[in-house]
RNA sequence: GGGGAGAUACUCAAGCGGCCAACGAGGACGGACUGUAACUCCGUUGGGAAACCUUCGCAGGUUCGAAUCCUGCUCUCCCCCCCA
């Protein structure tokens, strides 16, 4: 992936402003990145060996405090990642085993060099990909208590929202190492200020409380005067969590989520999701996303939003050729119905690509060598549907449909109905896909 | 320890001897509409082409016939007593 750097330095406060990305900014942080090149980082946690597109809003921050001329630190939280965030959560988490969490750091890793370019650029600002075990490994206890627990008072960490609603909570209360978390993080913010002068840290709000704790460290132990940004949770419209469907999180990995579903999840945004999203997760100005806007207001139906939204997002994480893919083959499986020529542009990897997570099963080629009914051929051959009365019941609705075409009761299926050599698409309604391999 | 209420299909919830594969609501799924949407409307929702078969906590029993009555068991909830 390839980013254009913008050739003028832009103001990072106020981009992110009218893009709706500021929650809580404190004060003098404006004035500071108006006057010098500043450094700042953003924490990622290695919970997962990816990232998927809840992530993707931090990475967006790190790539705009570039453009913006700044330097941007990601860092990797090998060490507090052994801790556990207690952040948001009402429970006490469980730790990851070493094994976990360095497959985990790897992969975090590797999908933010795709983002962030930790090569080009001169000193003052080239990215800097940094680990915080590397400097937490060999921390005393004795050392930590003393160098980083002398500081801050206890009283201080339980005023934390996460921390007071665990203490009071009807919970299982709170271990002492969920209890330490945020003196880990302040302290890598005490290490990027005294090493690497940075002076500013951002995360989503529910980062506010160990941010905090951080810039009050770098106060309280160093004397000096350290920032921070966080930005609201993306959200949708209708309160459900953002970047999960019913198959789960939208990653940015292809072999965890395919960019064909990678590029539905964004074209099914909803009107209201849309207007919010095309700002946060592009790069669009300001007059063109105003723009996009309005004229999406004159004609929903047309979703400009989503279509532009879907396409730049897309090709910023997989590329432009990924994206043409994933739009071509959108635009067939949505037609009403598909001929055996559009089907021939599909081969087998394209479409066990599209239909990544649908069912499948195997059948043989002998069973349709004689041509098969559709009762036999999706409840005793295959499971797709769960019984004879099933079947009959949708052929009833109307509902079935092999290779995007509608069957009826005297349908039969042979050899030549097969697509991409060996494959027969099975649908019921609009939605439940099945597919079946001929071997 | 004493007394009471209840366990019905994915969920809630009727039914209290035959007309019950079991009212109704929600959900889910499908169809029409539509923007690959929202809303709305309509339909389906144990198996079986059908005859019919298997289901109403579990196991027995009464009866021509039981989800409905009886007995035992398991589990859930409530009240009293005791304890404090």
């Amino acid at each position: 992936m390839q980013l254009k750097y913008f050739e003028m330095a832009y103001n990072f406060a106020e981009e992110l402003r009218w893009r709706g990305m500021i929650h809580d900014i404190m004060p003098g942080t404006e004035e500071l990145l108006e006057k010098e090149v500043v450094t700042g980082y953003i924490g990622f946690d290695p919970t997962a060996d990816s990232l998927h597109i809840g992530s993707m809003v931090q990475i967006i921050l790190l790539m705009h405090l570039q453009r913006a001329g700044h330097r941007p630190i990601a860092l990797v939280g090998g060490a507090t990642g052994m801790i556990g965030d207690p952040s948001g959560k009402s429970d006490e988490r469980n730790l990851l085993t070493q094994d976990i969490l360095d497959k985990n750091i790897a992969g975090v890793q590797s999908v933010l060099s795709r983002f962030i370019d930790f090569e080009k650029g001169d000193d003052a600002t080239r990215a800097v990909l940094v680990n915080n075990y590397d400097w937490m490994k060999n921390f005393s206890l004795i050392d930590f208590a003393r160098d980083v627990g002398k500081h801050i008072t206890v009283n201080y960490m339980m005023a934390k929202d996460s921390v007071k609603k665990r203490v009071q909570g009807e919970g299982e209360g709170m271990s002492f190492t969920e209890f330490t978390y945020q003196l880990f993080q302040g302290y890598d913010y005490v290490h990027l200020y005294e090493n690497m002068g940075c002076k500013l840290q951002i995360g989503g709000s529910d980062q506010w409380g160990n941010i905090t704790t951080g810039t009050e460290l770098v106060r309280r132990k160093l004397g000096g005067k350290a920032y921070a940004l966080t930005t609201p949770l993306v959200t949708k419209a209708d309160g459900t969590k953002f970047g999960k469907t019913e198959s789960g999180n939208i990653w940015l990995d292809t072999d965890k989520t395919s960019v064909y579903k990678f590029f539905q999840f964004w074209i099914n945004a909803t009107d209201e999701d849309a207007i919010n999203w095309i700002k946060i997760f592009t790069f669009l100005d300001k007059e063109t996303c105003e723009s996009l806007i309005e004229e999406h207001a004159k004609d929903p139906g047309y979703r400009v939003l989503q279509k532009r939204l879907a396409e730049e997002v897309t090709v910023m994480v997989h590329g432009r050729e990924a994206y043409d893919t994933a739009l071509k083959a959108s635009q067939i499986l949505f037609s009403k119905t598909v001929t055996p020529e559009q089907w021939s542009e599909f081969n087998q990897e394209t479409l066990l690509d599209i239909f990544e997570g649908v069912p499948q099963a195997e059948i043989s080629k002998d069973a349709l060598k004689d041509g098969v009914d559709p009762v036999t051929l999706m409840a005793d051959l295959t499971s797709f549907l769960p019984s004879n009365s099933e079947v009959r019941r949708a052929l009833k609705e109307n509902s079935l449909s092999i290779n995007k075409n509608k069957i009826s009761e005297d349908t039969v299926i042979t050899s030549s109905d097969l697509i991409a050599e060996n494959m027969l698409l099975l649908q019921r309604g609009k939605r439940n896909y099945f597919l079946v391999l001929v071997k």
